[in-house]
DNA sequence: TTTATATTTCGTTACTTGTCGAAGTATAGA
DNA sequence: TCTATACTTCGACAAGTAACGAAATATAAA
């Protein structure tokens, strides 16, 4: 089907969803923190990851009260063939260092913490 | 510039723009030919044309009266880079594979005679 | 020069999409 | 059990997009 090829180039027509993938290059995230990276409300949010894993391009996991979601843990998968390509082309793209660079930050916040911030 | 990147994507997340790269895949094609296959108003594949010139995944050339598309002619380019995961992804999809069938038949055809075709 | 042809541009319309806040769900802690 | 928390689902709305036909442009042919 031509169309599951289109709903992951859909998927990756949103700057706020390759971010997101891009921020979860080397790690697992969860929700609030991307909410934290991106400003943007939970609920946005939420609805990006779900198209981001109805398309394969991420998973995500239960953690108690929190949402873990991470790139796929198969290498050889078609989703993995997407994220080789979109990782190639997102080499050197300031607004992504910038990201990584922030993100850095976040990471430094408990969980517990972080929450709050947004909460204001 | 991440926009640049986003701009691919879009540029790839409608099913129609697909199937003419795909087509384009062996040889050139003048708009008529892609109509035909398409078979869509000549104003709207025009504009599907244009988006994909844009984002630099096809390459266009004038010849007389016709316009004639084809791929990037550098193999090296970030065009080709989105194309070669693009074509891949689309091995063993069975609409671009009856594409590939209807369009030998359309490209038998005399460019002077598939107007008249559409034009009913 | 006039007419026919191939494609593009423009304006309109129907549909899709990203965003938010409010309400709903599920889990942890008091 | 009750409350707070983390996330998701739903409904609404503004902005973006694909489609068409009509008009414009450019080239070839009569």
């Amino acid at each position: 089907m031509i169309q599951q090829f289109i709903n992951t180039t859909k998927a990756l027509s949103d700057s706020n969803r390759v971010r997101t993938l891009a921020a979860m290059r080397d790690r697992e995230l969860c929700v609030c923190r991307i909410v934290e990276l991106l400003q943007l409300a939970p609920s946005t949010v939420s609805k990006h990851l779900s198209i981001l894993k109805q398309t394969g391009l991420i998973e995500g996991r239960k953690e108690g009260r929190w949402m873990h979601y991470r790139l796929p843990d198969d290498r050889s998968s078609d989703g993995w063939k997407a994220l080789d390509w979109v990782f190639q082309s997102l080499e050197n793209v300031k607004e992504i260092e910038a990201d990584q660079k922030r993100l850095k930050q976040i990471l430094k916040i408990d969980l517990n913490e972080l929450t709050q911030i947004y909460k204001k």
